[in-house]
DNA sequence: ATATAGTGTGTGAAAATTACACCATTAAAT
DNA sequence: ATTTAATGGTGTAATTTTCACACACTATAT
C-alpha cells in the first residue's frame, strides 16, 4: 500500500561556520556573494540541499564549490526553520561548523559563480552578514566556546606541531581573557595527551619552544570515547 | 529583480522526544502509529511540517495534536538528514526534546488520527521504535545526561514541591549509577537555588521529608545567564 | 511496643584550582 | 663584545572542591 507523501515548495539549505586560527586570532571563513538575494553582501559560505544527498554530504559539498575547502570534519550544531529567514521563500538551514588549520598553501577559490571570492575574517568586529548569518554565527561561536573545554577542538585549529604559547594563545582568544601561564601549562600536560618532541620552533629572533603534539590515542585511551560527543 | 529559487519535492519534519519521570524511573512518550509507513509501530511523536510554520512552531501543534500535551518548552537537539531514512521519499527531520512533570490528571489523547494512543514507557528496554527513532531517542538522551549538569533541567521533571531524595533519584536515574546522599545534598544547597519550604510530604508511611522549591531567579541571577544555553 | 522505611546530618583525606615572580635563552641592534 | 627585546620555562603554598564514610531520628503500620 503506497502512501504519497504530501509535499509543497520547501527547500533545504545549510550553512558552514568555519574557524580557523591565525596570527593569535580566531577568525571565521566568509564568501562574498555573487547572487541574488543580498548580491555582493558577505555571508556565511551555504547553499541548498541537492534531493539525493544527505544533508551531511551536502555540508562537504557546498563548502567545497564555495571556498576550494575539502575534507574537513564538520559538525551539524543547529537548523534555523523561521519562516521568513529568507526573503524569497520559504529555506529551512542545517548550520554547521567546523575547525581547521588555516595556512596559507591552501588557496581559498570558489569553484562556482555563486561567490565571487572566499577569505578569513577575524571574528572581532564582522560586518553585518546576509541572511540570519549573523546569528547563525553567534550560535555558533557559543558553541565552540562551551566546547573547547571538553573537547580535544583546540588541537584542530593549530598547526601539527604547536608550542605551549601558541595553545595558551588559542584558549585565551576563544575565552576571551587572559590565563596563567604556568597553571595553563601545568594543567594541559597533566593530561597527558600531549606528546612533547624533540624539535624546536624555528625563525624566531628569541629563545625556541619545544614543539608538542596532540595525541589522538591517547586522549581516546583517557576519556573512554570515541572524541564524538556530539550527540 | 526576482529569482526563482530551486526546489523539488522535499519535505521536513519534526519529531519529539519528552521526558517524564514517575516512579523513579524515565520515561519517554511514545504513540502508536495508525498510518502506513509503519503502521501499527511504535513512534516518537512526530509529523510534517507545514509551509507557513516555523518548525519550533510545528514542533508544538505537532505535538499536541498527537499526544493532547501543550505548552511545553521544546528544545531542537538535532536535524537528521539521511537521504534513506524514510521509505518513501527525502524527508529531513528535526528533533526536539523536552523534559515535563508526568501527572496523571492531564490526559494523552490523539487528537488527529494518526496515532491510536499515546502512552508513557520507560527508557530502560524500549522496543524497537519505527523509521530512525531509536536512534533519535538515543541521541536525545545522550543530550540530557550531559545537560543534567550544567542546566537546571531536573526541575522540569518533577513536580513543583519535591524532596531531595526525589531530586536524587532522579539524577541517578539519568546517570545510571548511585549517589552518595550526604555529598549530594551538600552540593545541591550550597548552589543557592533550592528554596525550603514549610512544608513536609504527605502521606508516607514514614518520616516525612521537606519539600523544596527550585528558584529561577535566584538561578539565574546566580550563573548569570538567562536559562537558556542551548545556543 | 516494635518493625519498617526513609530522613537528616559532619568530618577528615585527597585532589584540583588559584595566585604569584624570576631566571634562561635566543636573535637582532649597537 | 655587549646590550636589548622578546618570549620560554619553572615551583610552592593557600584555598576550594570532591569524595568516602555511619548512625541516630521520625512517622506510620502492625
Amino acid at each position: 500500500m503506497e502512501v504519497k507523501l504530501p509535499s509543497f515548495d520547501s527547500v533545504f539549505s545549510v550553512d558552514c561556520v568555519i574557524f580557523g586560527f591565525e596570527a593569535g586570532e580566531l577568525k571565521i571563513l566568509l564568501i562574498e556573494r555573487n547572487e541574488e538575494p543580498f548580491k555582493d553582501w558577505l555571508a556565511l559560505p551555504g547553499y541548498i540541499v541537492e534531493q539525493d544527498e544527505s544533508i551531511d554530504d551536502a555540508a562537504e559539498r557546498i563548502l567545497y564549490e564555495l571556498t576550494g575547502l575539502r575534507d574537513l570534519h564538520m559538525q551539524q550544531f543547529h537548523t534555523f526553520g523561521e519562516v521568513n529567514r529568507h526573503p524569497q521563500g520559504r529555506v529551512i538551514t542545517v548550520a554547521y561548523y567546523a575547525l581547521i588549520r588555516i595556512n596559507g598553501q591552501k588557496e581559498l577559490r570558489p569553484i562556482t559563480q555563486y561567490a565571487r571570492k572566499a577569505f578569513w575574517h577575524p571574528v572581532n568586529e564582522l560586518p553585518k552578514l546576509a541572511f540570519d548569518h549573523s546569528e547563525i554565527f553567534k550560535t555558533a561561536f557559543n558553541k565552540i566556546r562551551r566546547r573547547l573545554n571538553y573537547q580535544p577542538i583546540a588541537f584542530e585549529l593549530l598547526p601539527e606541531k604547536f608550542t605551549l604559547t601558541q595553545l595558551q594563545s588559542l584558549y585565551e582568544a576563544v575565552e576571551n581573557r587572559k590565563l596563567d601561564k604556568r597553571n595553563f601549562r601545568k594543567k594541559m600536560l597533566s593530561y597527558g595527551f600531549l606528546k612533547e618532541l624533540d624539535e624546536k620552533q624555528k625563525g624566531v629572533s628569541y629563545r625556541a619552544a619545544k614543539l608538542y603534539k596532540f595525541d589522538r590515542r591517547k586522549y581516546a585511551k583517557i576519556f573512554h570515547n570515541d572524541m564524538n560527543l556530539d550527540n
